[in-house]
Formats: structure tokens, C-alpha cells, sequence
DNA sequence: CGGGCTATTGACGCCTGTCAACTACGGTGG
DNA sequence: CCACCGTAGTTGACAGGCGTCAATAGCCCG
């Protein structure tokens, strides 16, 4: 074996222990030996804004780890509307484990680095790894949570505090990898976080500039807000 | 030890091996020989009708499994509106995997019987039952589409849309643990579907009337219902 | 039979969607 | 460097779907 290809693929196996984001996503459970390893069993993809990651019909054959950038995962319904499940950031896991059919399609927000593995062999790879596959469980469970939260919030809310509870939830989401929590960016368009939130880009522009106008935020540019008084808004939407 | 003990014994050590809905439950995945131990390690509990399960915050410790009637679980807003999560059915499986306080509270709709396990317990066991774990693993995946069909559902449809839907779902989960799909009973009040959908009850009970006097459904009772047209029932909502 | 809870139906008003015009911004090319 | 264009965002006018409030009807159980 050559001494550069072997440094090659030393690199190749260190990728998982050098990753950036290893410590918020579900592979910190692992050891880096056992991360080596998981190294040769992984790959990395990028992609472009607005491109397509997977659609909700395809066959599902593979997960995916954020290591870089925002995904967005939707459903369309029959008639064209559009239905955003989450906004996804770096360290976030998805896919379906399911066998079948995805069940959302997942679109890239700016540029992305993604994490592919293969469904079957990440499946073997748990029978080995109990560590992983608790860690997966307790992932796919706080998932679950966040899901009820947004039930609750399509199903009770209106419209001023569906965009008080999202500014909230960038804000912690943020400062939950290690980011920054104000001001916030938010890479979306209105037309996305209408498409979340079950409003209209009209709607969410209003409530925005409601939310300025009382002084609970500042808008630096239309993706960029400082929040001026995190307690006044979080007390609307409690 | 007597025969009468060792006759009770067993008995309590049978209750998971003779347990009627186990094939619908996440313990359908372990043997005979296994099913024993996990008798060992629940417990069952009897509720009535709007008697509460748990509240959301109370510390949870516990996870539960149906083995009889129906129970819902519901979020409340700080200023007392509900929403309700889900309506959950013989085989289903509630109860916070997180540690720390439960997301939602869980109230018996007419009479359930529950099985009870300890978390820390159940935490135990998965390490020496990796099927266990992957069920787990699988089941709580499995919620995690309901719950994000749900926010589409929330997120896009109209009061006519969402009512469709619910009639639908309710028949297809019947099917699912064998019951008849048609006519279906629908055991929670017209408070509680509202709380579910989104909507008031009033809302709920014009669509329905609706739908009975264009004749996709008839109404038997107000809490028995028979689908006359499933397949426009089902163009309402795709 | 009567009381209390649940469901239905009606009248009305408001929140948010719809449609439309206008503004701001960012990139491209002359 | 600026003019131009396309996309994204804001603001306004209006309408309709669903919530709110209220009255009535149906049903269960004592």
C-alpha cells in the first residue's frame, strides 16, 4: 500500500473523530475507536440551496446527520399545498428509520453538509452498539416531544403567538448547538415559515412587524432579528 | 412453599403470556421463556372514565400499555385551552422514554386497563434484549409519522378536511388491532374531537351534520357512526 | 319525571386568507 | 458604476370560514 493512499484512508477513518458536530449529534454516544469505524460506514454529501435531498415518495433506504447548514422537511398535500414538518440544524438526524417510504421530503436551505449512512447497515451496526441504539431511541423520543409541541401550537394558537413561540424556538434551538441565541438569522424565507407555522407569508410579515412596532424585536434585515424583550414575548405564547 | 403460592405465582407470571392484545404491543417481539420475566417486572392498573392517568407535570418514572379501552392524551395552555394529542388504542404504548417531567397528561376515556412499568426497570432490561430496544425504537418512530401527519393536518386542512380525516383515521385504527372498521363507535365527546382537531365542538358538529346530509356517513347515534362513501370521504382529505 | 350533561342549530363578528399594488434587495450585464 | 430585472417582503382592502354566544333539543341516570 502506498504511503499516500494509506494516509487517505486514515483520513477517510478519522472523518467521524474530527467532525465538528459530533458532540450534539447521536454518534456522541460512541467511543473513537468505535467512531473510526463508524467512519467507514458513512459518507458525506452537499448540497446546494433549494436542492432536493430526498421526496416523500421515494424508497427509503437511507439516514441522514446535518454536519453543516439548515434542511427543511414538508409534505405536500394532493392539491399543491405545502405543510413544513421542522426546520433542521446541525447534529439533527433524519430519515425514516422505517422501512418503506420516506415520510416527508427534505429540501437544503443554503448550502449543507449531510452524513449518508444506509438504513440495513446502520441496523447491524446497532446489534453491536446497545450505547447507539438507546441513544437513537431517546433522539427519535425527544423528536416525538417536539412534534407534540407543534401540535399543540397548529391546533390552539393564533397567529401572533404561532410567530412569538417560532422566534422562541430559533432562538433556543440555537443556543442549543452552541450558537448564539440574539440576535437570530433566519435562513427561511416568509413563504417557509408561513408554510411551518399553517399561516399565510402575508400573516407572518404582519405579525412581524407587529412584534417591531412594539418594540419586542428588532429586524436588522428581513433574516436577521434581535429580540428586544424575550419575556414579553414569551408571556404570548405560554 | 404452597401450592396455593405457587399456583398464584405462576399465575402472575403467566398474565403477560396469556395477555390478549400482546400481539398488537411492543412485547410481541419476545419469546414465551421472556414474557414470563416481563410479567415479573409490570404491573397492571385499572382506571375509569375521565379518571387521570398522570398530569404533565408530574415527574415521570413510569410507562404504560393498553391492554383495555382508550385513553387520551392532551397538552393545556397556561390560560386553560386543551389540545389534545392523541386518542390511543388497546396496543399502544404511552409514557415519556425522556427522563424529567411527562409532555402531556393522560386521562381514561370509559374503562382501561393499563399495564405499568418502571422506566429505570425497563432501561435494565433493554440492555439484555436488543429486539426489545428495536421495537421500541420502531413503535416510537411509528408515532413520530402519526404525530408529523398530524401537523399537516393542523398545519393546511379546513374544518370539513380535518373532520373527514378523523372519521377515517378512527376506522383504520380499529382495523389495524382487528376490530370492525364500519360502522365505528367514536367513544370521546364532541368536546374532546374539537380539542383534537383544532376546532370547537360546534364546528364538529356542523361538519358531521354535513356529512350525514350529503350522505357520506350516517349517524347512528352521536357516538356510533356507519361510513356510507369511504372513497369520497376519503377525495375530501387527500 | 326532572336535572344535568351533551349535542345541534342559528345569528353574528372577527381573525386570517385572498388578491393586488408597491417596495426593497441582490445579482447580472452593459 | 449604474440600470435593469427577478425574487422576496411589506402593506392595504376586502371577504369568508370558523369562533363566539345563545337558545334549543336529545339523552342518560337517579
Amino acid at each position: 500500500m502506498s504511503a499516500s493512499l494509506e494516509k487517505g484512508l486514515n483520513k477517510a477513518h478519522d472523518r467521524c473523530t474530527i467532525c465538528k458536530i459530533k458532540s450534539y449529534s447521536f454518534c456522541r454516544c460512541l467511543q473513537d475507536e468505535q467512531l473510526r469505524v463508524f467512519s467507514g460506514i458513512t459518507a458525506e454529501r452537499e448540497f446546494k440551496n433549494k436542492q432536493s435531498i430526498f421526496l416523500q415518495q421515494e424508497h427509503s433506504k437511507h439516514l441522514y446527520n446535518i454536519s453543516k447548514g439548515n434542511i427543511k422537511i414538508y409534505k405536500l398535500l394532493n392539491d399543491g399545498r405545502i405543510q413544513i414538518i421542522g426546520f433542521l440544524y446541525p447534529g439533527d438526524f433524519f430519515g425514516s428509520y422505517k422501512k418503506g417510504r420516506f415520510n416527508y421530503s427534505a429540501e437544503a436551505i443554503g448550502d449543507v453538509r449531510l452524513c449518508v449512512f444506509k438504513q440495513e447497515i446502520l441496523d447491524i451496526y446497532l446489534e453491536k452498539n446497545m450505547n447507539l441504539a438507546k441513544e437513537l431511541l431517546h433522539r427519535t423520543s425527544h423528536e416525538l416531544t417536539l412534534a407534540q409541541d407543534r401540535i399543540g401550537v397548529l391546533g390552539k394558537m393564533n397567529a401572533n403567538e404561532r410567530v412569538a413561540k417560532f422566534i422562541l424556538n430559533i432562538s433556543d434551538q440555537r443556543a442549543r448547538i452552541g450558537w448564539q441565541d440574539n440576535p437570530i438569522s433566519l435562513p427561511m424565507t416568509r413563504q417557509d415559515i408561513a408554510d411551518y407555522l399553517g399561516l399565510t407569508l402575508e400573516t407572518v410579515s404582519r405579525e412581524i412587524t407587529r412584534f417591531k412596532t412594539s418594540n419586542l424585536i428588532k429586524v436588522m434585515s428581513s433574516k436577521q432579528v434581535y429580540i428586544v424583550d424575550k419575556e414579553k414575548l414569551a408571556n404570548l405564547c405560554h
